[in-house]
DNA sequence: CTTGAACCTCGACCGCGGTTGAGGTCTAGG
DNA sequence: CCTAGACCTCAACCGCGGTCGAGGTTCAAG
């Protein structure tokens, strides 16, 4: 056992579980920090692994790294985060669940409305016009998909730019 | 307009709101098909649309792509799904929407439990050790994370399979 | 028949969250 | 001092769900 309060990323890796290059990767991303030995191997102060536990939590909740390293930007690497940190930062991530669980919620609704009409009458089905994108116009072409890219999909983790494109034919 | 009843790439784009290359990459993967001309252009039934509409659902209900072609295996690419094949279907998509509500909302739970808690005793902390894996242990080495791999990691997304690694460093 | 728009294939690339491996260096125990 | 095992960097690769572009072909209107 070492003598001082300095952790190897093996040490790290045992006690949370993760990869030596999961910890390189989050470093990378700035998530972490760590100093250097003489010889340029990394060293982690102890209270590094609690943050490394708001990671692994973030992660069990399904937040991407980009919204955690943005949650971390005002906690200092150098010192413990405190009680008051941490529940800001869970204050924030309780309601992106809350925000996902309610989306679930309203497709769960629309897909139970669905199952019902069988979707053979595509065009009153919630579902496949969703938002109400398309009104009551029954014949001629219609956009089935077209998500409306209002970050209200937060069902899917979808990433490309929703396609900019003109509507049906001409007809 | 054309005079029979198969539809271009373009046609089904425009319809479904998809570009072509994702009509195409649908094909690859064999949610969707189509005959080609003399010329070897696409052509599609006017029935593939209901098809697409299906694949636009699970997207919407965030089913990977894998999900959709395996509760197709039994719609034959000939004819239109029926409603009983769309019931079929969609019963199945209700569990996987179900799953990922009830996890959320153990997640949230935990979240609200441990907000109060404040993560700073990590060993009683349920986010923090998941599914009980650690005891009562209170010191030495502990594993933070590694989420037990039982499928029931429904909120997050991820892909690469579980670390398979010996537990903590031997004392 | 000509022409322009639509279509074809193939391969490369994106973001995300990492893993794997090659080739080389450091550290701690004996 | 020696050596095994832990560590370093860098680049390539995985799956997912597609997009983009090059280079070439086909279709349909006029």
């Amino acid at each position: 056992m070492r003598s001082d309060d300095l952790l190897t990323v093996g040490e790290v890796g045992a006690r949370t579980g993760l990869a030596a290059s999961a910890l390189h990767f989050y470093e990378r991303e700035g998530l972490i920090a760590s100093s250097r030995t003489a010889g340029n191997q990394r060293r982690y102060p102890r209270h590094m692994l609690r943050r490394i536990s708001l990671v692994l939590v973030a992660k069990r909740l399904g937040i991407p790294l980009g919204e955690v390293a943005e949650a971390f930007r005002d906690l200092p690497m150098d010192r413990e985060p405190t009680r008051a940190d941490w529940q800001r930062v869970s204050r924030v991530w309780k309601v992106r669940l809350e925000e996902r669980r309610e989306a679930i919620v309203r497709l769960e609704k629309e897909l139970v409305g669905c199952i019902g009409c069988g979707c053979l009458a595509m065009r009153s089905c919630d579902l496949l016009n969703p938002e109400d994108v398309l009104g009551a116009d029954g014949t001629g072409p219609q956009r089935l998909g077209a998500v409306t890219a209002g970050r209200a999909a937060a069902a899917s983790p979808t990433h490309g730019r929703p396609r900019t494109e003109g509507r049906g034919l001409p007809p």
